[in-house]
DNA sequence: CTTGACCGTTAGGTAACCTAACTATTAGAC
DNA sequence: GTCTAATAGTTAGGTTACCTAACGGTCAAG
């Protein structure tokens, strides 16, 4: 597999992934939740984290993760609770507010993306299915 | 084909554009050209555009625009040229040393993505390649 | 019991978007 | 032909989500 390949490969596949996000920004662009507040929530949606965790987690750095959970905390979606093990560490988690916003603002997105998914025939469907765990690997490969 | 697989879909869906998102910021945290003034670049690259195409293509504002290409003007990498059939149009085209910049930061980049690539197996590689045309069509039903 | 490492917060700054309001130009109606 | 409505772009002002640097509190190891 040649290298000039994969440069090509690598320019569209940048391409297709710029449009994608300012795709989604829009579609999340309906006041209820921003992109990263909904990404944050849904990562204590599996369970509860440490600041630095979610940081990590998210690919942001932890003053901006304090930042995010501050602004959620004042929205009453979700709660921090002191470490009694580590005095240092604050547990995040989500509120049952914060798992109902969630939820409601989840559900409403993804229908309007699987509406878009129909529009697509059974192979193309099924070939953006294959390259999830494809870019899922790419993308740990590409993180420090 | 169910409703509820492709709402689900999409939450994944979702999840590694999120993450990928992160990875290509990072990357382009370089210090060169922002990941916003090389998709504007890129997209000058292929043909000289007016404020309000960039904006489309973009999926941003026209303000939005205005800003972005006042940046590159400013740092040299784009000109302005007042359209001669309308005076209200202003095309934007690539200077010399904007199509340089590019070249240059497009290479690095890409090279460092192609690298990753390689780290994929063949089978993986190639659900990608294969996804790449599905996911510009989803991008184009999601548009407004 | 002190020193160094670690966790999170605070302070201050920047890039990239947005809406609303403006100017200049064009095109269409009468 | 002129007046009006639409269009192209800019300006002004604000927000969000990130960043780095500097700080205070807590723990752990010598």
């Amino acid at each position: 597999m040649s290298n000039i390949e994969n440069l090509e490969l690598a320019g569209s596949y940048r391409e297709i992934l710029r449009q994608a996000l300012y795709v989604v920004r829009s579609i999340d662009a309906d006041g209820e939740l921003s992109t990263a507040q909904t990404s944050t929530l849904n990562m204590l949606a599996a369970a509860p984290q440490r600041i630095s965790l979610i940081a990590r987690n998210a690919g942001i750095r932890v003053p901006s993760a304090t930042e995010q959970v501050t602004k959620l905390a004042t929205a009453g979606l979700v709660e921090r609770v002191p470490s009694n093990t580590d005095f240092r560490v604050v547990e995040v988690r989500l509120t049952t507010k914060g798992r109902q916003a969630l939820d409601a603002a989840n559900l409403r997105r993804n229908k309007t993306m699987a509406q878009a998914f129909e529009s697509l025939s059974a192979h193309e469907l099924e070939s953006i299915k294959l390259a999830i765990p494809a870019i899922e690997k790419l993308n740990e490969a590409l993180s420090p």
